[in-house]
DNA sequence: CATTGAGGGTGAATCGTTTCAGGACCGTGC
DNA sequence: GCACGGTCCTGAAACGATTCACCCTCAATG
C-alpha cells in the first residue's frame, strides 16, 4: 500500500517537539509536562501513528514475547497449558507465541530457530527426542529455557512437570484394584518421555500385583485417530485374546479406542474392557462412556513454567535451575466402574 | 546475559568479507561464489550467529507473519481453522500468530494493536461485535484484512465463511423431520454473528413446519460450561415444559447440555430430547451419545482465508474484495436418531 | 587493442525507536 | 547577584540487517 508510514519523526514535527519527547510521552508520560503530553497525543491520533515494534525490539535487544513449543495444539491439555502461560506472561506485559511441533522434530527445530531469531524473552518447550544440546546452545546464547512437562535427568535445565511415573502407577493400580488382570498399555512414540514414564509407572504397578500381565501396543502418535485404529485391532482379535483393561497414554487415544470399541456391539466398556486415559481433558467426562483419567494441573503447569522462566531470566547465568514437579490425581468415572 | 551478541559485522570480519556479502550469502547465495559462501557459512556456525529478526523486519517494513484472531482457542473448530491457515502460510514461508480474543472485545482490540505494531503481513479475524471501523482503519494504514467465518454486509471486506443460515436451517429441518415440535435454540451472545445467523436459519425452518415452535435460550458464551448450566435449567423444569429437541449453536454447548442431561436418569437423549450441535468437532462423535452436528470445512476455511489474504496483499488498494462462502453439511448420529 | 558485460564484491545509507549527555529556563536561598 | 537544583526538552548516536550505487577483474568481441 502506498500510505506513507507515520513515524515518531512525523509526530514530533506535527506536535512541534523533538522525537525524544514523543518517545517520552509514549514510555514515561510522567516525565513530560501535561500540556505537551496532550499535544503529542493529539498529533498521534490525528496522524494515526502506530509504533513500529521491530524498531523497538531492535533497540531493546529483546522482544516482549515468550516462545512456547507444544507437541500438539489439538490436544486440550496443551491449550490449557498455553492458557496458563499466557496468564502469567500477561502479568508482566508479555505475549506468548505458540508453536506446534506436531510431534515432528523438524517443526520443533524450525520453531526454535524462529524464536531465537525473534530474540524472545525465553522458551518454554515440551521437548521431543534428543534436543538437549540444541537447548544448551540456545541458552548459552542468552535465551533462558524451561522444560514443560519433562525434566531432564542431569538437572541442567529448569523444568515444570508432573510425575508421570506416579500417574502410570495410579492408573494401573486402579485397574488391578477393580480386578483386571490382562492390561494393555497403548501409546507411542517412545521418543516422548511422558509415554515412557507412564509405561514405567504401569510396569511398577503390575509388578506389585501377581497375576496381572501387561501388554504394550505402540502407536505413532497420541491422537484420536491412532486410538481408533488400535481399537479396531483389538476388535479384530478373538474375544479370548483381548485385554480386559486398556490404559491409554492420553485421553485422545483413549477416546479413539472407545469410539472403535463402541462401533461393534459385542464389546462393552467397562464390562469387557475397562478403559482409562490420561490428562483428564474437558471432553473426557462427556465421552460415550465417561472416561476415567489421570488429571494434571494443566493451566498451573503453564503458569508456573512462565514464572520460573522469568525468575531464571532475572537471575542470569548463575541461576540455580529448579525442577518443579506436581502430582497427578486419579479420576474415576464409568469407564472403569466395577 | 553477557554473551556478546554476534552480528553480521562480526561474521564479515571473521570470514574476511564485507557485510553486504554476508547478507547475500544469507539471502541470495547464488549471487556469491561457492568458495565465499562456504567461508561465510563456516564463520556463521563457528560464531553461532543468529539473524536478528527485528532488524530484518525494520528494514523490510513488514514482518513475515500473519495475525489470526479467533473467538476461542479451546474450541477445536478454531484450532482446525488455524491449522489450515498455517499450512497455507507455510507455503509462502510465513508464520501465523494466533491470538485468542476469548469472546472479549478488549482482548480482541489488544491483539489488533499488537499485530499492527508488529506490522504483520495481514490480519485474519473472526470478529466480535462492531469492529468494522477499527478494521477499516487498519486496512487504510496498509494491513490487509480478511474476515473469517463472517461476511460483513456491505462487502467492503474480503471474507471466507460458511453459510450459517443454511446450517441453522439444516439442523432444525432435520429435527422437524424426525417429528420434534418443541425446539429450543441454545446460544449466545448475540454479538457473535454466527449465533444470530444460525438462529435465523432455525426460524426459517420452523416457519416452514406448522405446529413446530421455537424457544430461544441465551448463553453468555459458547462453552461446555455454559451448556451444562443450560442443561441443568432444562432438568429443573417440569417434564411437560421441556423442549423435545435442542439445537445448540456449537458442539461445545451441545456437549455441555448432554453432560447435564445425562446426570439425571429420567431424561434421555434422544428419546426425550433430541440434540444437535454445530461444527462437528472431532469429539462430537465420541460423546456419551454420539452427537449429530453441522459440519464445516474448518481447515479449508483457514487455508482459503490466508490464500485470499495473500491475493489481496498482492493486488494492492484496488483489489476487488471477494466473499467466499462454503456450504455446511448435516451429520446425523445417535443424538437425533428417531 | 579498446570496449563491453557479466560475475563477484564493497560499504555507506537506511529503516524507526530509544537512550542519554547535555542545554535552557525558572525559582530559591544565601 | 549568583550558584544551585529541578523540570522539561533536545537531537545525535545506536541497535543490526538489507539495499544499492559503484568498483574491480577478466574474458569475449569487433
Amino acid at each position: 500500500m502506498h500510505v506513507a508510514a507515520i513515524s515518531v519523526r512525523d509526530v514530533a514535527a506535527s506536535a512541534g517537539v523533538s522525537v525524544g519527547t514523543v518517545s517520552n510521552v509514549l514510555n514515561r508520560p510522567d516525565k513530560v509536562s501535561p500540556s505537551t503530553v496532550e499535544r503529542v497525543q493529539a498529533a498521534i491520533s490525528q496522524l494515526g501513528f502506530v509504533r513500529n515494534d521491530a524498531a523497538r525490539q531492535l533497540r531493546a535487544g529483546r522482544s516482549r514475547s515468550i516462545g512456547l513449543v507444544v507437541l500438539d495444539v489439538a490436544n486440550p491439555f496443551f491449550t490449557d497449558v498455553a492458557r496458563g502461560a499466557e496468564d502469567r506472561a500477561a502479568e508482566d506485559g508479555l505475549t506468548v507465541l505458540l508453536g506446534n511441533s506436531d510431534e515432528n522434530p523438524g517443526r520443533q527445530s524450525a520453531y526454535l530457530d524462529l524464536f531465537e531469531e525473534q530474540r524472545v524473552h525465553g522458551v518454554l518447550i515440551s521437548p521431543l527426542g534428543d534436543v538437549g544440546d540444541r537447548l544448551s546452545r540456545l541458552r548459552a546464547r542468552g535465551t533462558p529455557t524451561v522444560l514443560v512437562d519433562r525434566e531432564i535427568a542431569d538437572r541442567s535445565f529448569s523444568s515444570v512437570a508432573v510425575d508421570d511415573v506416579a500417574g502410570g502407577y495410579l492408573a494401573v493400580s486402579h485397574l488391578a484394584a477393580i480386578g483386571r488382570t490382562r492390561i494393555a498399555f497403548v501409546g507411542g512414540p517412545h521418543s516422548i518421555r511422558q509415554v515412557v514414564d507412564r509405561l514405567e509407572g504401569a510396569r511398577k504397578a503390575v509388578a506389585e500385583h501377581p497375576g496381572v500381565v501387561l501388554e504394550t501396543i505402540d502407536t505413532d502418535s497420541l491422537s484420536v485417530l491412532q486410538g481408533r485404529s488400535v481399537g479396531e485391532k483389538l476388535l479384530a482379535r478373538p474375544a479370548g485374546e483381548r485385554p480386559d483393561a486398556v490404559f491409554a497414554a492420553n485421553d485422545l487415544l483413549a477416546m479413539g479406542v472407545l469410539q472403535a470399541l463402541n462401533m461393534l456391539g459385542d464389546v462393552r466398556v467397562p464390562r469387557d474392557i475397562a478403559l482409562i486415559g490420561y490428562d483428564d481433558i474437558a471432553f473426557a467426562s462427556a465421552a460415550v462412556v465417561p472416561l476415567s483419567s489421570i488429571r494434571q494441573p494443566s493451566a498451573l503447569i503453564g503458569y508456573t513454567a512462565v514464572d520460573l522462566l522469568l525468575r531464571e531470566a532475572e537471575g542470569g547465568e548463575d541461576f540455580e535451575h529448579e525442577q518443579i514437579q506436581f502430582q497427578p490425581e486419579l479420576i474415576v468415572r464409568a469407564s472403569t466402574a466395577g
